[in-house]
DNA sequence: CTTGACCCTCACACGGATGTCAAGTTTTAG
DNA sequence: CTAAAACTTGACATCCGTGTGAGGGTCAAG
């Protein structure tokens, strides 16, 4: 599949796929003119670079983690560190956006107490 | 208390916090001499403001959703709108994020028992 | 009054993923 | 063959909370 197949099918934009590529995040092939082909399987990687950024992962710390996916020879002691300590970052974010959502939701709760509108905005 | 004591207890760097005052998330008086000046209560309101920053919302979105904690009288429907709407943004992060740290505990998991050195780094 | 800690207001810089424009090339449909 | 659609590289722009530095003012203690 060419940038376009792929940007349609990830949702990413070509700009945004020609940047994980830039930082050695996804790899393509060229066709003879130099466009970009990519294998089906790309539409996985692709997501789960989504998913690792929204996580707070930067390209580089993708770099550092996404290797032990596909090449199991490199995996050392130091990744492990690397990835444990990024698992912890991110059980953190989800600990304080529990926080925040519960504020979120008493603001709310509290609003549809004195104006029952119910919307049924169930969580 | 003054923007040092306010910083020094909220981990909020003084430039943070005169920034709050620039978007309107915070406010303060100023001595004579033009230097601010807070109440207690604003610890807990710096604390709301990164609560609310770190859940990904910016500045504007947190201004339209803080005053209906200080003030009932603004409570619009169209509010209840958008903090409904901001509760279920968080919400969907929080899912996401969920994912991403399955995925990142798996390969934390799946590096373990290849190499079986515990760190015992529960979560 | 003097000194040192603290504060003031600009104003510029950054990080990092993404948008966007320009000028040129490749591919595909007709 | 030709025109349109899709792609290429390169460069600059944007967002936005925060860092940082300059140049100067304030405040409390000695």
């Amino acid at each position: 599949m060419r940038i376009g197949d792929l940007s349609a099918a990830t949702g990413a934009s070509a700009r945004s796929l020609r940047y994980y590529e830039e930082q050695g995040l996804l790899a393509s092939t060229r066709s003879g003119g130099g466009q970009r082909h990519y294998p089906s399987t790309a539409v996985d990687r692709v997501s789960l670079i989504q998913s690792l950024l929204s996580a707070g992962l930067n390209s580089a710390a993708i770099l550092d983690v996404l290797p032990c996916i596909s090449n199991e020879a490199i995996r050392t002691p130091w990744l492990a560190d690397r990835l444990t300590s990024e698992l912890d970052r991110v059980n953190k974010q989800i600990e304080d956006l529990h926080r925040t959502r519960d504020i979120l939701a008493g603001l709310v709760e509290e609003y549809r107490v004195d104006q029952p509108r119910s919307q049924e905005t169930a969580s």
